[in-house]
DNA sequence: TATTGTTATACTCTATAACTATA
DNA sequence: TATAGTTATAGAGTATAACAATA
């Protein structure tokens, strides 16, 4: 026997299939800027102002590290993202983003989160509904 | 002037900040089975008993078409699934899923599909509202 | 002429294993 | 000894361009 509801069931699926649909845009999105998809999901993750450890990309990502290397590699060259030392632990590099490359990233940012027309099918309640219930379910 | 409500905009941010959170599950799920993120996109695609021509896949992927040839060379020469004629139109080529491709698929979506615990913090009513909006949202 | 799928090519992504430098 | 990041390597994913078969 299985302890999730029918309706939890359901609502994953939803979720899922969204994930799904989401993904192939993000190819094209990524093209307009000259990136890869896996380059935007590392600009994503070094937010301006908060410098990340190398590692910590890898395992949000869930890569080896020996693939942030690479993509640090090509993103450093392009002037949008820096190495830098971390303070404490000399073995730690951590990822600051280039002016240009807080540009880019805020950019990217935008247009991936610019809701597309299809929101507009729910009314203003069920927008509202719909923010509150993923805002518990993702916590 | 954005014509987009402050809650479609927080509605979708949350909705793509969940896709981004499921990304990662992929290449762990795929590998158990393994296979590849991409490969698992193209079973996904070829429901059995409905056979799907292959540009058809990389448009829904939103990939080039000499992808697809790649990912099923490897998926066929796996088992997995088999290049067929298309009745019509003798240049298409339409992918069937093979019993074995079948079973891995069937066992792909359920583990994608399985809800995870956290889906317990909604109350039944939330699940059902949420069930209720993605189906009309994504409808 | 236009379209479907393939091939050839080049680059990126990805994991594994071995390495360096720190801890 | 263990960990963070790099390098070398090999295989997979991806786009572009040129091609064969078909429409």
């Amino acid at each position: 026997m299985k302890y999730a509801s029918s309706h939890a069931c359901d609502a994953w699926r939803l979720l899922v299939r969204f994930s799904f649909a989401q993904r192939a845009h993000l190819p094209l999105l990524a093209a307009e800027l000259q990136l890869s998809p896996a380059q935007c999901h590392v600009l994503r993750l070094i937010e301006p102002g908060r410098p990340i450890p190398m590692g910590r990309v890898a395992e949000t990502l869930a890569c080896d590290a020996s693939n942030v290397t690479g993509l640090v590699d090509r993103l450093e060259s392009r002037g949008l993202v820096r190495r830098r030392p971390s303070g404490a632990d000399r073995r730690v590099k951590v990822l600051a983003l280039t002016p240009t490359g807080s540009r880019l990233r805020a950019l990217l940012l935008d247009r991936m989160t610019t809701p597309p027309a299809t929101l507009g099918r729910l009314s203003v309640r069920e927008q509202q509904a719909l923010v509150r219930i993923l805002t518990r379910l993702l916590g």
